[in-house]
RNA sequence: GCACCCGUAGUUCAGCUGGAUAGAAUACUAGACUACGAAUCUAGGGGUCGGAGGUUCGAAUCCUUCCGGGUGCGCCA
């Protein structure tokens, strides 16, 4: 992709086949290069990108760039003005809907102008031309400039802009992200034990950032990293053998999970008689060790034999999430390495000898001491991530490294992060753990002891209770398929939904009742809305309402533009579109804060404004054919913008439910 | 003992790099369907933003300190 001279970081050129001409000029002004102002400015380069592709931000920012530059230069100040982007960026949605469409705090920028905040303010408001493309209102509250944006001129972008997706597809074509190869770990299951709704969490999570920052323009490689190693796969080998069961025909990597907390419940009953008798047992089971580490004989034929029952299982589940990865590692392929990464940084002097082990001493940056090989000559878990990262940044050339892991192993990736900078990575710094919180039960804590811990297989056995009852609606009078399809949908969205709607620092209540509730901020709210959006294309396509949305044409945009510039916009509408015109921005900073949440809060609060907007104005039954047209593009928008965000979280809504 | 995370309406949560009168959902109360599918919408009450200081034009947001809850802290993973 070529350079466009003179517009410092932002590369134009490349989005010639998606934006108009037109559109050009408007982003060259805004971004300073046909404005003598600041063009030596550094812009932040992330959050411009998709400021870039909201013309409706910028356009308004240009005009006020241009009302800025005439009170400016009355003054006798020609230097050290805002650029538009940055008066785009700093430009606030007003609280309430009655005030405008923008609020520009003018104490941002009156400190280079040595003038006060509420004089710039109405003034601005005064010398704005209220006849230019974008703005159609501007008045002075205080500090505050409100704007009011020229809704004709902005239905007629965004609208087709969004129905066609073209503002979406444009989100990858980012040059800033495009050279920096991410890769993100999550998943991370350990073979032959349970899968609960924890691991659920750690599956949403990671899958819906994977999928942000794709969407962001990353190239990204989605890895898994599995426990297949260790003496917990020891210990349920040994209680196998002991108790002399077999695995049943089916879900035998569940069964696995079962067989590992009967061995520790065994383990800990047999441990209370004598001390003798707990020794003999930590004999065992260290012999059940020897014997898969020796890679012969029964014990390790055993092992490979229900290592593979439990990858099949967690193979089922994934397909159920729909989730894919480009690569999974396995602890046990990295064991070897992380003997030689000891050897190697203990000469090169990060490492070093205490009480017969070797560790990194992080004492100095108040980390403790990370263990990385035991007195036995055993490598730890720490170890083997160490040897792990060193391959993601020596074969697979990473730039930032993330790794979705819940957060009782902060201190632990603190260590690591910190070791591998010690050890000399300089990729140490672009390493991130996202760390999440438990997932709870309504009544408290989930623990294995109190028996209330909630496993995949529950968790789906519940859902599949609440499939049958969907499914009972519409027997008869759907095909077959698509009502087990729907149902399906629904309760894999209602998972998602709920898992990623809040914070992912805080624990998350697990409430399957809730969730499937179809009320309120649910995930299936979601869908119901944009199922809406389906059913009123449908009918207009029965009606011959035959609508092109799948390209934005020049004709289309004139259409919408002539509408509404016969009739009203009316505040639902115009509230609605708001909430479609900022989803770039919620993507962006969902992806930059590593949150699905703020995504998945943008779209319930824009599926608000849709439901609103759907009791308040007609849409098939608009008598004006152009304002219709231009209802059912607002329709096609909406819904294509709900569909491009439930995608981010991994949902895929149905189309009639 | 030390480190990190959390503390906002009865409950579950929003609140973007500090911005205008702290917002939703749920529950409760009162309304709206000869339907662009009411799995929806409208209205109402409900809050010392854990407490106390500080920083400034301005703090739920930043700093300090205390209280409450959670997690973790060299031979597990």
């Amino acid at each position: 992709m070529q350079k466009t001279h003179g517009i410092g970081q932002f590369h134009v050129v490349g989005f010639h086949d998606i934006l108009q001409k037109s559109e050009l000029n408007l982003i060259q002004i805004a971004h300073g290069s046909l404005s003598p102002m600041k063009p030596d400015l550094e812009p932040k380069v992330n959050l411009s990108h998709e400021l870039s592709l909201d013309h409706g931000r910028l356009g308004v920012a240009g005009d006020v760039v241009a009302a800025l530059v005439k009170l400016a230069a009355a003054g006798g100040i020609t230097e050290g003005l805002p650029t538009a982007v940055e008066i785009a960026r700093w430009m606030e949605r007003p609280p309430e809907t009655h005030l405008g469409d923008y609020a520009l705090p003018c104490f941002r920028f009156v400190k280079s102008m040595k003038r006060k905040p509420d004089e710039v303010a109405r003034e601005l408001g005064n010398l704005i031309d209220t006849k230019s493309s974008w703005i159609a209102a501007a008045t002075s509250a205080g500090p505050f400039l409100n704007i009011t944006v020229n809704q004709p001129r902005l239905m007629s972008w965004l609208l087709p802009a969004a129905a066609s997706g073209n503002i979406f597809k444009s989100m990858s074509l980012n040059e800033a992200t495009a050279n920096t190869r991410v890769m993100i770990e999550y998943s991370q299951p350990n073979t032959h034990k349970e899968f609960h709704v924890g691991h659920v969490r750690n599956i949403c999570l990671g899958s819906s950032l994977v999928n942000l920052f794709r969407y962001s323009g990353y190239p990204v490689i989605a890895v898994n990293y599995i426990g297949d190693e260790g003496t917990h796969i020891a210990k349920c080998l040994w209680h196998i053998k002991r108790a002399g069961v077999t695995a049943p025909a089916t879900k035998k990597g569940e069964w696995l999970g079962e067989m590992y907390v009967e061995a520790t419940r065994a383990l800990e009953a047999a441990a209370s008689v004598s001390p003798d008798a707990k020794a003999k047992i930590d004999g065992e089971i260290s012999a059940v060790l020897r014997g898969i580490e020796s890679k012969t004989g029964t014990d390790y034929n055993l092992w490979c034999e229900t290592r593979q029952w439990s990858l099949d299982d967690f193979d089922s589940v994934y397909d159920w999430f729909h989730v894919k990865f480009d690569r999974v590692f396995f602890e046990s392929e990295v064991s070897e390495e992380s003997q030689e990464i000891v050897e190697k940084y203990l000469q090169s002097g990060a490492f070093v000898e205490s009480d017969g082990a070797i560790g990194a001493d992080l004492k100095p940056y108040k980390l403790g001491f990370m263990l990385v090989r035991k007195r036995d000559g055993n490598t730890l878990y720490a170890t083997k991530d160490l040897a792990l990262a060193r391959r993601k940044f020596d074969q697979f050339k990473i730039d930032r490294s993330i790794y979705v892991v819940a957060s009782e192993q902060n201190h632990h990736f603190k260590q690591v992060f910190k070791t591998l900078d010690l050890m000399g990575f300089k990729q140490a710094k672009q390493c991130f753990h996202l760390s999440y919180g438990m997932v709870v039960l309504p009544d408290g804590k989930m623990s294995s002891r109190a028996g209330n811990t909630v496993t995949f297989k529950m968790l789906h056995e519940q859902m599949t209770g609440a499939l049958n009852q969907i499914l009972a609606k519409y027997a008869g009078e759907w095909p077959a398929e698509e009502i087990a399809t729907t149902a399906k949908q629904l309760c894999e969205g209602a998972v998602k939904y709920g898992m990623l709607c809040s914070d992912p620092a805080k624990d998350v209540v697990f409430d399957m009742e809730n969730w499937l509730s179809f009320e309120g901020n649910t995930g299936p709210y979601l869908m119901y809305s944009y199922t809406r959006t389906q059913s009123i294309l449908r009918k207009a396509a029965d009606a011959g309402l035959k609508i092109d949305f799948s390209r934005a044409t020049v004709v289309h945009e004139g259409a919408v533009r002539a509408a509404y510039g016969a009739h009203n916009v009316a505040d639902s509408e115009r509230e609605l579109a708001r909430w479609i015109q900022d989803f770039n921005h919620a993507a962006t900073a969902s992806c930059e804060n590593y949150r699905p949440s703020t995504l998945a809060n943008h779209l319930f609060y824009m599926c608000k404004a849709f439901n609103r907007f759907y009791t308040d104005v007609p849409v098939l039954k608009t008598t004006d054919d152009a304002l219709r047209q231009a209802r059912l593009t607002m329709v096609a928008a909406f819904g294509a913008t709900l569909k491009e965000g439930l995608g981010l979280m991994g949902i895929t809504p149905p189309e009639r439910m």
